[in-house]
RNA sequence: GGGCCUGUGGUCUAGGGGUUUAUGACGUCGCCCUUACAAGGCGAAGAUCGCCAGUUCGAUUCUGGCCAGGCCCA
């Protein structure tokens, strides 16, 4: 015995934070304990890290996630796999375009490319550089010196590889599909750009006549889009018109190149009390003429074209304005006498967010990937997935169900991976970059080694270098790929396609996908597909799908409800004596938070014992605080107690002469440790966590330690190497979850680090774990946890200290083994 | 509006047609500064297992509906 090595009072954030900064401060050392060998002997286990958007605050639900995903790196680490744990950013995308936009003041359209490509470039570095900081603040131990960026040429060119050689498989292809356009801008849009504006619109009820000769009345506000209508449509319970159905109607309006008449059909869209209940189905008026057109399987017209002007189907209306066209429209109707009324209404109009234009729906040829007959396949293959939890599975399946259409990924915006395509002067071929290289069509020739291919069959010409006098002027084209499809490659990416293909022989299917569940519809389902057409294999050996956090009362955290917590503010909670205080808006009133001390470290505690995956979870700081803090606390103070005793020499072989103590609290230990063993295996951070914080904070100080005590002050080895050994693998198997805990308690005692430990440790005392005497000595710890308490209460109702002696107690017959260690600890007379 | 997921004390969780007066932990409350540790000890309160039907001798557990929260789609 002697002074306590641990001189510190208590775990701190502050303490937290130097050894936190020690630790990726010294970046041998760093790489030396986390960079990725694929060259290494041992099972490779790659981690196809999310890699997060940076747009400036990083959610704490978020970042709650990515230290689990950590937890799950360093515990196969520590199963002495080589794990691959990489740090990405996804930079591509229409939220840094709007962000400059917004901050300049000047609309994309209205830059050159390259000045804007650039002016994003710079924007988004700012916010990836604070991105990082969070990453390492949460104790993320990725291979940070290997980062990997979306927007980045050998990131993009990857993209564009896989474009090519799914397009030369026939996978990819080029249609006519229904797109948001905002004519003014020339642009096509996301749904989630297009708002709603009133306006006033003119409601026009024209009279339509069936082939019977029948008048009919549809009411519309777009009578120019008659040209375009596909067909005429009532409620299937309308009893009004449901002699009609079947019948052909005839166009009110003259058309050119297009059937005239169109049939009467049924949908359960139509609402039979709006107007005449009968609806004119066009190409197209909103998205529910979208979905009718899909369903029924009618083909759309194309009415309007890119420059907002209405095409030769429209006869008389060709070459107009949307809106002229209108007007033109209605004094046709009108000298027809085809209209029974007009009346002048409040409509909601959808417009463009950001011009505030009427945006239309218009045919437009963009790319797709085909996806609908790879279904059963993915689905076969997802079957050799192992989902954690499995229920998650099922947004994947249902999702998979509902696919009815190819997956567009052509875009009409800049700051994204370009399509890599170029076309010759006729249209007719087309030329293809070479594997692995980089290319801006919109803004270069073909390199080198580029192939050209006939356009429809993609049948191999020849090589662009001898056949491009032939090709005439080239257009390079100038879309872009949809961002999920640079992030569906993630998991190639990181496991070695292209870069390094020894190791993707090794590490594909890649080792773990971690991510939240409200993407598994997009990013999962996108790179499922990838893999299945690409490889025709699962993407992945795990999928591990985690909740959402929430905040207090279970709600999500919105800007809106103003119920957000800065993920900064929880880790920094507690440094230089600062405490931590949120005011955040609940069902009812604002509640005031207020914290004392967090840190990375309390945090993933929290995270890993609070929430089974995959389940929502509640954020309050104050909770987090409360319920975790003291178990590092204890557990701290456990390791500074032990700090008191010399460590034996040799940890590694038992000595022959373990008292029962010894054995009882060992047998424990390794029942625990193998309980944490195969939870690490299964990738189970929550039974992992409640095992060890239950025996750490438990029977282990309660019991065991209170029982040894006296023999620990007298000098007693083996007793000291029981302590050491199990406090030592304690840190050991606990640091995937408080790396830099461990680190500190486990080099200061042991002057090894439990975060570098590459093999699981087992407890060197095999007869233990399943045995006869093991199960034995297991069974006293129910009666030895129930005497302790009986004999603690006894002192206490008679008003003695527990180290005063008492009278009267027996030992009982099943603890007899332990009599002297209980005698001796309860002062028993 | 549609599909799916979830619903056990304040929080998280175990269990699963009948010894269930429902497990454990944390939090809360009361009493106790006992020398690693009030970050501890002892004790107490707190749940009609979301609600309503049905199946059954019996339902928290099975079935259906509803409600609430969540995710995605429209």
């Amino acid at each position: 015995m002697g002074e306590a090595k641990i001189t510190d009072k208590r775990w701190s954030i502050d303490l937290e934070k130097r050894i936190q900064e020690e630790h990726y401060e010294d970046e041998e050392e760093y790489d030396k304990r986390y960079a990725f060998n694929p060259e290494s002997p041992k099972e490779l286990f790659v981690i196809d890290t999310p890699p997060p958007y940076p747009s400036g605050t990083w959610h704490i639900g978020a970042v709650a996630q990515y230290s689990m995903i950590d937890v799950i790196a360093r515990s196969q680490r520590l199963m002495g796999k080589e794990v691959f744990f990489p740090w990405g950013v996804d930079r591509n995308g229409i939220n840094i375009e709007f962000t400059v936009e917004k901050k300049t003041g000047k609309k994309m359209k209205t830059y050159d490319r390259a000045e804007f490509l650039d002016l994003c470039k710079e924007t988004i570095e700012e916010y990836t550089v604070a991105m990082r900081k969070t990453a390492r603040r949460v104790g993320l131990s990725c291979d940070f010196k290997n980062e990997y960026l979306t927007d980045a040429p050998n990131y993009r060119a990857v993209t564009q590889s896989i474009f090519v050689d799914l397009f030369k498989r026939g996978e990819i292809i080029e249609d006519l599909r229904p797109n948001i356009y905002d004519p003014i801008e020339g642009t096509t849009i996301a749904d989630a750009e297009v708002e709603r504006l009133p306006r006033k619109t003119n409601l026009v009820d024209v009279i339509w006549h069936t082939e019977s000769g029948e008048k009919v009345i549809i009411s519309t506000t777009r009578p120019e889009l008659i040209c375009a209508c596909g067909v005429v449509v009532v409620h299937p319970e309308d009893s009004r018109y449901s002699h009609l159905i079947g019948e052909k109607i005839k166009l009110p309006l003259d058309v050119e190149n297009r059937e005239d008449f169109v049939e009467i059909k049924t949908h359960s869209s139509v609402k039979s009390e709006f107007g005449s209940g009968v609806l004119m189905v066009c190409s197209f008026g909103d998205q529910n003429d979208v979905s009718i057109f899909r369903e029924l399987g009618i083909k759309p017209f194309q009415a309007i074209d890119l420059l907002g002007k209405m095409t030769e189907i429209s006869g008389p209306l060709n070459g107009l304005s949307v809106l002229d066209a209108r007007k033109l429209a209605i004094s046709i109707l009108e000298e027809k006498q085809r209209i029974e009324s007009i009346e002048l209404r409040e409509q909601e109009i959808p417009v463009s967010e950001r011009g505030k234009n009427p945006v239309e729906i218009i045919l437009l040829k963009e790319w797709y990937v085909r996806q609908t007959h790879v279904q059963d396949k993915i689905s076969k293959l997802s079957n050799e997935i192992n989902f954690v939890p499995p229920r998650n599975k099922q947004y994947l399946l249902d999702w998979m169900e509902n696919i009815s259409i190819d997956w567009p990924i052509s875009r009409r915006r800049w700051y994204h991976t370009e399509i890599p395509i170029w076309y010759s002067e006729d249209g007719s071929k087309v030329v293809v970059p070479p594997s692995g290289v980089y290319v801006q069509p919109w803004n270069e020739l073909p390199p080198p080694g580029s192939e050209v291919l006939e356009r429809e069959s993609r049948e191999f010409i020849g090589k662009y270098d001898d056949l491009s006098s032939e090709l005439g002027n080239l257009s390079g084209e100038e879309k872009v790929f949809d961002t999920w499809m640079d992030s569906s490659n993630s998991n190639i990416f990181v496991s070695g396609y292209l870069s390094n293909p020894k190791m993707f022989e090794r590490a594909f299917p890649t080792g773990i996908r971690p991510q939240g569940k409200e993407i598994v519809r997009t990013w999962l389902y996108y790179t499922l597909l990838k893999s299945a057409l690409l490889f025709d294999k699962p993407g992945f050996e795990n999928v591990w799908i985690d909740g959402l956090g929430m905040d207090p009362w279970g709600r999500k955290m919105s800007k809106s409800l103003g119920n957000g917590i800065d993920a900064d503010s929880v880790l920094e909670c507690g440094a230089g004596g600062r405490t931590g205080s949120w005011k955040i808006k609940g069902p009812e009133k604002s509640v005031q938070l207020k914290a004392n001390k967090i840190g990375s470290e309390c945090f993933r505690l929290w995270k890993a014992c609070e929430a089974q995956v995959g389940d929502d979870f509640h954020i309050n700081p104050e909770e987090i605080e409360k319920k975790y803090f003291g178990v590092l606390t204890k557990i701290f103070n456990v390791a500074r107690f032990a700090s008191q005793f010399q460590v034996p020499l040799d940890l590694d072989n038992k000595p022959s002469n373990l008292s029962v103590a010894d054995e009882w609290i060992l047998a424990e230990f390794s029942d625990v440790n193998q309980s944490v063993k195969l939870a690490w295996e299964k990738i189970d951070i929550y039974s992992a966590a409640q095992s060890i914080k239950n025996f750490a904070t438990g029977i282990f100080p309660s019991h065991w330690l209170e029982m040894v005590k006296t023999r620990l002050y007298d000098g007693d080895k083996t007793t000291a190497w029981t302590l050491h050994r199990i406090v030592r693998d304690m840190l050991t198997i606990f640091s995937p979850i408080c790396p830099f805990f461990t680190h500190y308690l486990s080099t200061t005692l042991y002057e090894n680090s439990s975060v570098d430990v590459r093999e699981f440790p087992e407890v060197p005392v095999v007869e233990l774990a399943n045995s006869e005497r093991g199960d034995s000595l297991r069974s006293m710890t129910h009666s030895l946890v129930s005497f302790n308490g009986e004999i603690w209460k006894s002192k206490k109702d008679a008003g003695l200290s527990l180290n005063s002696p008492i009278s009267g107690v027996n030992v009982p017959e099943e603890l007899s083994l332990l009599s002297d260690a209980l005698t001796k600890m309860h002062k028993l007379e």
